[in-house]
DNA sequence: CAATTTCGTGTGCCCGTGCACATTTTCACT
DNA sequence: AGTGAAAATGTGCACGGGCACACGAAATTG
């Protein structure tokens, strides 16, 4: 492996000069840059990491992150993967400011303006759909702040987004339900809100592959149950009350315990398949007793673990995501892989 | 994040003495031992990563890695992941010294002492299951070369296992095809080998579940393949024809391609549920094809990936791995999430 | 033409740790 | 008390890259 010094020998010059041309800062003979330029290409030359982090942090890098409150068990995963990385870069000088605060942009906005006055160097947000945010993350970028969406993305110059893709969930789901019915099923879908895209882009992913692979799967009816467990409740029995051929639920939002509990008070758990998005321990508990047979995963451990990886990768060692979108895996969990 | 020379001020001792302490190499006196530590222990003093680094690769490390042969397509996605930490370790001067040899102790032994002699300081093997290997890797522990199993354990002195759990496979198989049939269902079992490990663990989980969870799940038949497809198709075939009531197929081992041949040319794809393991081109054809129904995965790619992790992060850091069985995942794919 | 700025380049130190070597202190034995 | 070994401790350098500062030469300005 070869070493600035190497360069330097090899070019005649100094440190410095190689570690200007290489790094395009300072004034540097054209003719000399363009030697040092081609013999770094020859030599194959790559930063050495260990070099690169023991000098960056001098500096102390800063990366906040702002996600949804504790009390959502997801977000509290996503929470772990955060705090998994944070050990690993304790190690570097490099420190992670958390802040959780409620689904609504006038808190995310203060909570961003604090962090930029804590001084951090990059930061990782669960954006709300809102113009306002949009505009901040792109200040922040214009600042020199990259900024990485996790779990929810929004228009913006964000350098990365971090998340599931939503479709494919609904895809997988769909293809799930025919495998367990043979394909010959009426299904209630519940939604929390038409507005909030991860809900109908799973539903229209659902809707996708039960068109085009299941010829008998029949859609009977939506609701949107608006992520509550006791709207979910009195919307999912007005359905299946309305619609008694309905032998299969697919939950596309929150609201899981809720809607579970109506098909329990309407005896109907043995003649209706559930599936659901997710696995917080509300639905875990429901698997495990047998009232919903799977649950779509979107590794919400990982949705933690990587924008911080990727943004201190960045900051530490100037290394931008190769991706700018960066799916996580769409995992089927049953009760046996739980 | 307090540094050895902070401890060292602070203990009014100098850096070197603090060094002997934390590392307990050379003599120090007993009472400035104790003070020492319990400043670290107060600070909590963790070393720093990238410093800790950039003095380990003085020594240029080399990690030795055993895998079977690049034809097979599971191990060339293992190799994959090796391939792309060793990516990120060349900024470390640490290398990868890849062997690929066929499945058969002798040859394995071979590669063992040519990576000996290559000088390696850590190995990364799968080993086959023989006393001589054992005995190997138990030579290299001794020697101070560190060994990790992946893939396949082994009894000996290997620091960490990295690897599926079989048993959860064959389980989560099992609760699949459950779900997918209604729990009625005579089965066909395609194993590869009584002899190998991992094929019975499979059975043994999957014939668990079965009798635990799904009273009309019938095991009508099991055979053994040997891992070939000509042998499989035959023995799939004979077992079809003496047994006219399975409508279903577990593959706890390879051969997946010759085996659904067989259920193909006796016309009966449509009344046979097929689950395989392992997600190789054939098999993903066959989904594709609507042939199978869902693979149960083992995640080989980080099956590559974390293995060199661990041992790099032993050799570089000094950190030993946390767990001695670092299991992957167990995933469910079906067309949709493959 | 002298004074000042700009450009191109070299040098030294820092980051945190490991380790070889140097130096001091302790202690046993004559 | 003197000697020598052993134990305890201090010091300097290396690892690779970033960056501030210094310095000479050339270009520009008054």
């Amino acid at each position: 492996m070869p070493t600035i010094k190497e360069i330097a020998e090899m070019a005649g010059v100094s440190r410095g000069t190689v570690d200007r041309v290489l790094n395009n800062r300072g004034s540097v003979n054209a003719q000399t840059a363009q030697r040092v330029r081609e013999i770094a290409e020859k030599l194959n030359y790559k930063p050495n990491r260990a070099g690169l982090m023991l000098a960056a942090q001098k500096k102390n890098i800063r990366i906040g992150v702002i996600l949804f409150s504790e009390s959502n068990p997801f977000f509290h995963e996503v929470l772990q993967g955060v705090a998994a990385k944070e050990q690993e870069l304790a190690g570097y000088n490099c420190s992670i400011l958390v802040r959780q605060v409620p689904f609504e942009e006038k808190a995310q906005f203060t909570a961003m303006e604090e962090l930029l006055s804590d001084g951090i160097h990059g930061l990782v947000i669960s954006p709300c759909n809102s113009l306002f945010i949009a505009a901040e993350i792109d200040r922040f970028h214009d600042m020199g702040i990259p900024v990485v969406t996790v779990n929810t993305d929004i228009f913006s110059r964000r350098i990365a987004y971090v998340g599931s893709n939503y479709r494919a969930a609904g895809n997988t789901a769909a293809g799930l339900m025919g495998l367990m019915t043979f394909g010959d099923v009426h299904v209630g879908i519940v939604s929390g809100s038409r507005h909030v895209l991860c809900h109908t882009e799973r539903i229209a992913g659902f809707s996708e592959t039960a068109a085009a692979r299941f010829p008998q799967m029949h859609i009977a009816a939506t609701t949107e149950n608006h992520d509550d467990d006791v709207e979910s409740f009195e919307k999912v029995s007005a359905m299946l009350a309305e619609h008694p051929e309905i032998n299969a639920l697919y939950f596309a939002a929150a609201g899981v315990y809720g809607g579970c509990q109506a098909v329990q008070s309407l005896n109907r758990t043995d003649s209706t398949l559930i599936i659901a998005n997710d696995s917080v321990p509300a639905t875990e508990e429901l698997i495990r007793s047998g009232v919903i047979a799977a649950t779509i995963c979107q590794q919400p451990y990982r949705q933690g673990y990587l924008p911080v990886e990727l943004l201190s990768r960045y900051l530490l060692e100037g290394i931008p995501p190769e991706q700018e979108y960066n799916y996580v895996d769409t995992d089927i969990r049953i009760l046996e892989n739980l």
